[in-house]
DNA sequence: GTGGTCTAGACCACG
DNA sequence: GTGGTCTAGACCACC
């Protein structure tokens, strides 16, 4: 059972609304297995205390993943995991990275980089973080 | 020397505001060198037509390229590339995606996927594209 | 001399809270003489299992009905509907429907339905369920 | 061009919240083709003062509506009813009281009334505000 | 304890 | 002008 500090990091200054940030990490955190059906998502007031916004914020996004089938409200216990919300392969995590691909793609056309160029320095930034 | 079609691409539905497309996308293709000192940018009616947008949207990044200096207005011609946008060497061109990597990075942790997967993927993915 | 199975329908899901649907339906059923002083209510365990419901949630619904002088908790027995509890006439029964009659006349106004139509479709939906 | 005072009657006590009792009178005036494909919604403001509640309340129904497909925001200039909501006919309209038409089946039940009394009543009733 | 709703008022982004 | 987001703080309902 989960119900507590998730790898959550909001960038309040993207642009990108807060909840939204929400949404699509925890969907992605979901899809990864990080979070597993029954587990407990933090409740609305701690959350809103660790990444220091409003619990209206917090509540906004757990109320549009409870719209769309992700998670369910239990009463009085907070936001579960749902049960149809099963974790996905490898090939299917990847496959939402796409719209990400696709920006960097454009940006390289535009910026006049090539393939190998391109992918040298991903390499780079990415063995700093990833193992 | 430049005066038509060039490779935009926008996404209307992205959140993304359209003039802030724009201006990036400028931004990228004059650090390239796609575009060079002295062309000139499409005409706000002819660009608007081809990206099939409001006038107005148009005009608004042109007009915040202006205020950057990135493009000078010439009365009764358009807007000119300003002499100072220089073309960047390559390192300082890849440095522009680094906010690009960074959310990558924190997609990939999300997605519980780890470095080799998602190399290979990204390599799969920019050899379709780029050259 | 009533003990068990009452004709009771929850909607878990349905807003309403469970609790508040258990008394009015209790309620309604007292009104119209199907509940009688002197009977005795199912116990809270017994109705409990029967309507899948936790037992708090039927002890929460006998509290109110209690405090309210509709029923009265007799000790080691259960609980027993109070004598002052009367059966009203039917023109005070039909009253009680008052807040739904309006509510439908709201809807039909908003769907653009006429009295005739309305009516004859509740006629055939009556049809199937009263006598 | 439909852009102002809808027939809209809200009941701030009654436990339904107020941004659903939009949603779903709105809805229903779509249906029932008092909004049609292409009108316009008050604006958030607008409604807001006439309703006197919040415009964050109105907002927050705005925003389901939307994401359900039944109106679309247009960029500076509100809320317009979306292409693919029809006006449905007269029989799918009367579907849209079902609900309504069930639970008045159980209270008339538990109020131990019968078909003729209850349908007297009703007729009664809608004769007064329906035409 | 849990989430849900609402208010009042502020600021932002877009056209 | 339009809608969107966020805050701070209040109150409610359910368990």
């Amino acid at each position: 059972m989960q119900h507590s500090s998730l790898l959550l990091q909001l960038s309040p200054s993207s642009g990108e609304p807060i909840y939204r940030q929400l949404i699509e990490q925890i969907k992605r955190m979901i899809a990864s297995g990080q979070l597993n059906a029954g587990d407990y998502l933090p409740s609305v007031r701690q959350l809103a205390v660790e990444l220091e916004v409003n619990p209206m914020t917090i509540s906004k996004a757990y109320g549009f993943l409870e719209s769309h089938g992700d998670v369910s409200r239990i009463r009085g216990k907070g936001m579960m995991i749902a049960e149809l919300a099963h974790e996905e392969n490898v090939a299917a995590r990847l496959q939402k990275l796409s719209p990400l691909a696709e920006i960097l793609v454009q940006q390289c056309q535009q910026l006049g980089l090539n393939k190998q160029q391109t992918l040298e320095w991903l390499t780079h930034k990415l063995e700093k973080e990833l193992k």
